[in-house]
DNA sequence: ATAAGGTGCAACCGATTGGTTGCGTAATGA
DNA sequence: TCATTACGCAACCAATCGGTTGCACCTTAT
């Protein structure tokens, strides 16, 4: 998926350990090894799921001293939708009014990475 | 992905493949073998990505004879929309409106596959 | 009747993926 | 100092994936 930013964040929302870490990181910043000692796998398993969070632009990663803290960037998020509402729109007026409403400016709007 | 239905949406976007086949049918209902014959891969291929976004719940199937048209049927990108709001909208205002806007009635509703 | 066109099914192949384990390195704290 | 702890890198494995080819089935048209 090189060069895909898109592919990368659908692929990336794919895996439901992944949407499992997006939503636990949201409601508080953890590492690595505190997401893994809460999940039936390794703690280089949920390290690869973070790097393709990472590389999806959805992770920002803060060391801190001897270890890594996790936190989300939507950013990449509002894009996607934007994608999903663009192609949804000609047949769901609620997702046309999302592809308007996600166009117009409203909070600071970064880039996905690439 | 199996009875994921959040994951199946997202996995069949993450293609870039499957992202074109949705907005060429966005643009008009078309058969496999119609949508073959305007990509560098053979008709089996296509074939399954059809299926992948029919599986998602993305695409309708309808027979006409000896051959099958495929149509687009958004309702599942608006619930994958939903999620994305809910995990993003705490960071981002604009996500935290689409997230209410998404969950309030508008144009009929269906349910994910599974 | 028979040829042609569109689909479905199945086998196969190389690459990717999610997961493991083992080991090396760097920072912390007793 | 030295054990502990968090992390990174690499090898490895089974399963899945995207793609191909070959063939059989059914509908349409000559």
């Amino acid at each position: 998926m090189a060069e895909d930013p898109a592919g990368a964040v659908f692929g990336a929302l794919a895996e439901p350990v992944r949407r499992q870490l997006l939503q636990t990181i949201a409601d508080h910043p953890a590492t690595a090894t505190e997401l893994a000692s809460r999940l039936p796998i390794s703690r280089q398993a949920v390290t690869k799921h973070l790097s393709s969070l990472s590389a999806a632009g959805l992770l920002e990663r803060e060391r801190a001293g001897r270890d890594i803290r996790y936190r989300v960037t939507p950013a990449p998020l509002t894009q996607a939708m934007s994608w999903m509402a663009e192609v949804g729109g000609q047949w769901d007026d609620r997702l046309s009014r999302l592809s308007r409403t996600l166009q117009a400016p409203g909070s600071p709007d970064a880039t996905l990475p690439g």
